[in-house]
DNA sequence: TGCCGTACTACGACAGTCGTACTATGTCTG
DNA sequence: CAGACATAGTACGACTGTCGTAGTACGGCA
């Protein structure tokens, strides 16, 4: 099994985490679990990487959090939801178009 | 024009010297050149990068360096040249074929 | 009762990149 | 002839994102 190494995801953890997000709020420990099925557990993030990403994309402005209760019954434990921006839809849009770039480059660099 | 953030390269940075070095050994100055003309200016290698790659690499025994005169003449300036070595060679092959799943994963996350 | 799953937070370490600056030589140009 | 530019580096410290470790707290199930 090829292991992915953190370098090379770096920086693209943030792009996953909005990916996620584009279809409606969730929340740290579902969105790790997503992120490790659509991969087929071929990455799976990291629980501090996670949480750490959502401080600094709401300090950049890419996400909003508000709480809200596991259940709709009121009187739930709380979990905290965050949401894309748009702009963190403009920054995911713009990480979307640096990836083509990256790819051509890199494959440059790649001999099989 | 897309920058390509260094936070993305990070990782691939070993994997492109060594490529370069697949050609023969080669030396600082040289290879940032080729790696800019290779990438069509996309991705420039600032220099610090480099040389700390350099001393990192040579530490983990991916490559060897040498010191060679400029021209054959044998009174010129002296350059450091850096070789690849077998160790060197797995590792490439190894990062090449994580550079496929990276791809696959990350590509799951990009929608245009 | 104790363990597993859920849902986090805190803290410090580490690696790789980058900005800045400095050295030194050779060549080209006005 | 001076100054700019290309060549070929070294030194040092800052910063960012990731990760290991640990701890909290609740619910459900065996």
């Amino acid at each position: 099994m090829v292991e992915i190494s953190s370098d090379v995801i770096r920086g693209y953890n943030d792009t996953m985490i909005l990916f996620i997000l584009l279809n409606g709020p969730s929340y740290g420990y579902e969105i790790s679990k997503q992120i490790k099925s659509i991969t087929d557990e071929k990455y799976v993030i990291k629980e501090t990487t996670l949480y750490s990403a959502f401080t600094r994309m709401e300090k950049n402005g890419h996400i909003e959090s508000f709480t809200a209760d596991q259940d709709g019954s009121g009187n739930g434990k709380k979990r905290t939801y965050y949401r894309i921006t748009d702009l963190g839809m403009q920054y995911y849009r713009a990480k979307c178009e640096e990836w083509d770039i990256t790819q051509e480059v890199v494959a440059k660099f790649i001999r099989h």
